[in-house]
DNA sequence: TTTTAATAGTTGCACATGCAACTATTAATA
DNA sequence: TATTAATAGTTGCATGTGCAACTATTAAAA
């Protein structure tokens, strides 16, 4: 008679298709952006998509917005600043604080990476209906709380 | 009039929410290692679960098990062999290659991180049904073929 | 007002990553 | 068999990451 084992069922779980899927889709964004001649991490577009979006966030702000470190970023934008896509400025009224903004390059720069997400958006999202998409992101909504509430009861 | 802009809508593919929700997870996950006092990282973690698997793989075989570069590979094995979790031995039909096993201390250390990694899955698949799981993975298959094919025909 | 807290950003340290060049070894070809 | 090509693994280089300690500045409390 053989014994239940109590093995855990970590292949069939959500965690490592994420995992797969996200390198995956990191593989081939960067691929596209050589492909475009865009001299850019994956990175350095969600700043300069950030700073698109509203310019002159502080650093830390930034750090929040793009889910990273705030040392992570200081170095992510010191490289950003030398190939002049973007620019820190002092604040008068709190002088710990710094503005970013993008620069003319940084914003002609972001205007290139636009078709090269296009078609990462069209390639990813074939065969997938509307629906489908909702649901997902409906799913993955529901696994962030999960982890929120969890963290916040610490 | 307002023209339509022709914007991409980033924001509501589902390529952040990939990546959010991997974020999450990710520092949940090392924050349980560290709970359980596991001196590991994630992506140790998942090379001692492919040798669980099966022990004696070669570098390149686990390399492409663990979805990670030769390179990567090769630097991760020595900080875990380091650790005494793992030792490679020289193969003697071919001399290129190295088998990696699992020493009594890596398998160990690996039986340790089962609860913790079951906390995750729980907290992880809180509120999401059988069938929504099985849907948000069949999604995620999806997605990774659109890729592979993709990647193919270059 | 002086002392103490908190905050924004930077830096050292350790880790992980991919690419390309390299070594050693084995397989394929001329 | 001698030469060439392919393969497995390592290393240099540049990138990105979090944590903890640090500096400078501002806010709060004694």
């Amino acid at each position: 008679m053989k014994i239940k084992e109590s093995n855990i069922d970590f292949e069939n779980s959500v965690g490592p298709w994420l995992g797969k899927t996200v390198k995956v889709i990191e593989y081939y964004l960067q691929e596209k952006f050589n492909q475009y001649d865009l001299d850019l991490t994956k990175e350095q577009m969600i700043v300069l998509k950030r700073l698109h979006d509203k310019d002159g966030l502080s650093q830390n702000q930034l750090a929040f917005l793009t889910l990273r470190n705030k040392s992570s970023l200081t170095r992510l934008l010191s490289k950003m600043e030398k190939k002049q896509y973007i620019n820190r400025k002092q604040s008068k009224e709190d002088k710990r604080i710094n503005h970013v903004y993008l620069t003319p390059l940084g914003k002609e720069v972001f205007k290139r990476t636009k078709p090269a997400i296009q078609e990462i958006i069209t390639t990813m999202e074939q065969h997938i209906s509307d629906s489908e998409k909702q649901q997902i992101i409906k799913t993955l909504k529901k696994i962030q709380i999960n982890f929120d509430s969890e963290i916040e009861s610490i």
